[in-house]
DNA sequence: GTGGCAATTTTATATGACAAATTTCACACG
DNA sequence: CGTGTGAAATTTGTCATATAAAATTGCCAC
């Protein structure tokens, strides 16, 4: 999906000035003007600042004339940005972000599969089916384990016909696909198909508490195998 | 905070397109090509490609060789970006997307309060009871009143101590001053200065299921009214 | 030393030119 | 009549250069 963000130069610079950026590699140095941007990536003006105007955009970077770019606080950084997540998940020692993204998460999935259980979306919820049978059947296979894990989490958001938690859909792509580098295992997964199971239940049954509760019991699950991880 | 946002011509095209996006002015109609754009607001190619790549960052927009530019399916709108919230909030009939916000923030801000009272975090604890005292200290002035409850629910989420609670603070700030031009009233917060101090008290001892509870309710009142409103 | 003016630095904006990608269209060929 | 092939057209992508505007710095007069 939208491939093009990696080839062109301006989405290219974006990526590299990101994850430059959250790694530190600019902490303690003033950040380069414009110019000293173009001369070290060997880009011109235009994309250089298209790609500073992205990152803005994410809260990275801010520019005034005569005083040049700076690096914004970390606390403006929009951490609910895909892009912005993932560079922070990527770069070394991310343990910390995984935990309190795992802890974000168990406030949000929660409630996310009450609503579901409420709301009762037919089709939403045949996806969150579909997400637990396709984890079923590729119970040996890892990475397609990981994946239908993902659209089973995923899908329950969509099912709670809150578009604010489905909005978390691709962060929680991101980070369940980078988790497997933090703990070396797909998540536990494949041990827990019946907790999964516990949540698609309750929610076809419409009984949002049931639901709650066994969202939250995966949920402590994984959080527990991310804190294990020092 | 960054006044210069209004100022430059990039940014106010930003402002003005990403409004012009959400209230549905180019539906129907293909979204019009960057000579066009920039005919139509007297701009120059390069700001309005600024604007356009800022869009893009924020999931509004698309651009391909050839095909021009395109406005992304609604569910890839970054929701949680300050800006596109404000932008949806300000249109008219956007009931729907405050109760969906509301919503949220009950997933969120009663674990957040929780956390705060296992965290103990003794400097972010004062400044939620500043905003406690600033609520009772200005039950007359309305508009001050409102800042202080804004304040206070902020000071909580930061007082978790996990960044992605304390992220909300700008979304939470844009939604609630706009929430007056929605019920017509400052979200009831002189009526529930108990309720308030009640979570503050909680978080305080340390008792974060009590925390949680008093949080809740709060959020379920202020949803209510929310509810109110067709 | 102090107020103000001038020089300097850096981003902001404008313009023109060409490159690259992708669709459209026409034409030749079977 | 279909079909593929290549040329033309359209639109964003990139580059280079010039000028404007803002804010700091420094100098100079008093």
């Amino acid at each position: 999906m939208r491939s093009e963000h990696g080839v062109s130069l301006a989405y290219g610079l974006l990526k590299t000035l990101g994850q430059s950026i959250v790694t530190g590699e600019f902490d303690g140095k003033t950040f380069p003007t414009e110019a000293e941007l173009c001369q070290h990536y060997g880009a011109s003006r235009t994309v250089m600042r298209e790609a500073v105007k992205m990152l803005s955009a994410k809260g990275l970077l801010s520019s005034r004339q005569r005083q040049g770019t700076r690096i914004e606080p970390v606390d403006n950084w929009n951490l609910l940005d895909p892009d912005v997540l993932r560079w922070l998940m990527e770069r070394p020692f991310s343990n910390k972000i995984f935990r309190e993204f795992a802890q974000m998460r168990l406030a949000i999935e929660p409630t996310a599969a009450a609503l579901a259980a409420e709301v009762q979306d037919k089709r939403a919820i045949a996806q969150i089916r579909d997400g637990l049978e396709a984890m079923i059947a590729t119970s040996g296979d890892q990475e397609a384990g990981l994946q239908a894990d993902i659209d089973f989490h995923v899908a329950i958001l969509k099912a709670s016909g809150n578009p604010f938690f489905w909005r978390l859909k691709p962060l929680i792509n991101n980070a369940l696909q980078l988790s497997i580098q933090l703990t070396n295992q797909i998540s536990g997964h494949t041990a827990s198909i019946a907790a999964h199971e516990a949540v698609l239940v309750a929610i076809e049954h419409g009984d949002a508490d049931a639901a709650k509760q066994a969202s939250e019991a995966i949920l402590r699950d994984s959080l527990k195998l991310i804190e294990t991880v020092k």
